[in-house]
DNA sequence: CTTGACTCACTTACAGCGTAAGCGTAGTAT
DNA sequence: ATACTACGCTTACGCTGTAAGTGAGTCAAG
């Protein structure tokens, strides 16, 4: 052992792992705003330079973490029913992104091409296409599927209000929306209070619709 | 006239209007990291400081500039062809945003309750409910739709490559997606440089998806 | 055992950010 | 004439990412 010789105790080792590592944690308690070189330092007990030693700058510590996210998503297993394996998919990624509520912004805010990244897109494309679909198809089909995914969590996320409270701030708000003025927001908002409607959104409509969208589209 | 006299010319009189103009101008010349206190107020000649007699902070600019883009987008008529409407709507909205490419990514990041925005979501649900959907459907249907529009728009602007330099790139690429690997990315590269598949991705594709799924739902 | 190379955390410094606080002046209302 | 308001100005603070340079520790070769 050539450490903690002579009581000069030696600090774990900061490798870029640990780095990246320490930026996840950092953005899911504190935000992604709050995720600053010098505050990252310091929660590794260094100071902000030091940093530097193991990521070239920024935006290499944001794409590793999106990469490290980007791991936590469920795989689609090639060879699998692609309907099941589609849905999987979307829900697990929805899953994850909605625990790491910064992930998301920063994926569609960037070009990925971190290995998990790769694996999880060749991964979805292999699904598609051993089950009959064209890789244009297939192409088509995995955007509009990413594309509906990543728009929902963004809505979901950017929405203020728990879906307990829907009822009380619909009544809350409701002077502000004048019925002259806007009249079917003003309607929406009475069928919330009124119990008739819980003003939920849910992954699963949307991709509903466009699963069975692509199962015709491969029967053709 | 109570200006001009005295040959003191009066600089043109700044407004919340002019500031927030400026402000698309700059991001839309720029990029919205461009867009700070300083530049914009050194775009409109003036301290940076004087913009804070004409708006609260930087948010309400922010604000500000997303209802402006939002108000260019095509409103739904109500009572209408649901179908037109919608796709209507969905087209005008996507080519809006691509026009200000700053744009998607500030309406889903933040609470957009500013008057134009009301105005599009309201004739929205009006549109809907009106062709017969429920609240309820109407509410899911709308949430549906734009998760895919904005998805599909900051997909679409975060590609880095032109559509014409699909095939180059993809050959440029290839070393980098080995097919032990990548099995499938690299399969679907060979499509694109054969000229098989363009690779292009198309806002219709999932909108219709989307659309069919909707007028099947309103039929029962 | 010494020496030199290398690793890596350190300090300092700079330009840019949003904005709080306070000043000065032009124009309007009394 | 006086008072008030509107509004652009300067200054300053604490934050940001990071370029540049320093110095202490580890290790291999002579």
């Amino acid at each position: 052992m050539t450490k903690a010789k002579k009581g000069v105790r030696r600090r774990t080792a900061l490798t870029k792992d640990r780095v990246l590592s320490a930026a996840v944690k950092l953005a899911d308690s504190e935000g992604i705003e709050s995720l600053s070189m010098r505050k990252l330092a310091s929660r590794l007990r260094v100071e902000a330079m030091s940093l530097y030693n193991h990521v070239a700058n920024k935006d290499e510590i944001l794409d590793g973490i999106v990469d490290k996210i980007v791991s936590e998503i469920e795989v689609p297993t090639v060879g699998g029913d692609w309907r099941v394996e589609m849905h999987r998919r979307s829900t697990s990624a929805h899953e994850v992104l909605m625990r790491h509520q910064w992930a998301t912004m920063l994926i569609v805010s960037r070009v990925n091409v971190g290995p998990a990244m790769l694996h999880f897109v060749d991964s979805t494309i292999g699904c598609l296409v051993e089950a009959g679909f064209s890789y244009a198809a297939a192409d088509h089909a995995w955007n509009a599927i990413d594309s509906y995914v990543y728009g929902f969590t963004l809505q979901k996320l950017n929405f203020p209000f728990a879906p307990e409270e829907y009822a009380e701030v619909a009544k809350a708000y409701l002077p502000q929306i004048p019925e002259e003025q806007y009249p079917y927001l003003h309607g929406m908002s009475q069928e919330v209070i009124a119990g008739r409607h819980d003003g939920l959104h849910d992954l699963e409509f949307g991709l509903k619709l466009i699963l069975d969208g692509l199962e015709e589209l491969r029967g053709s």
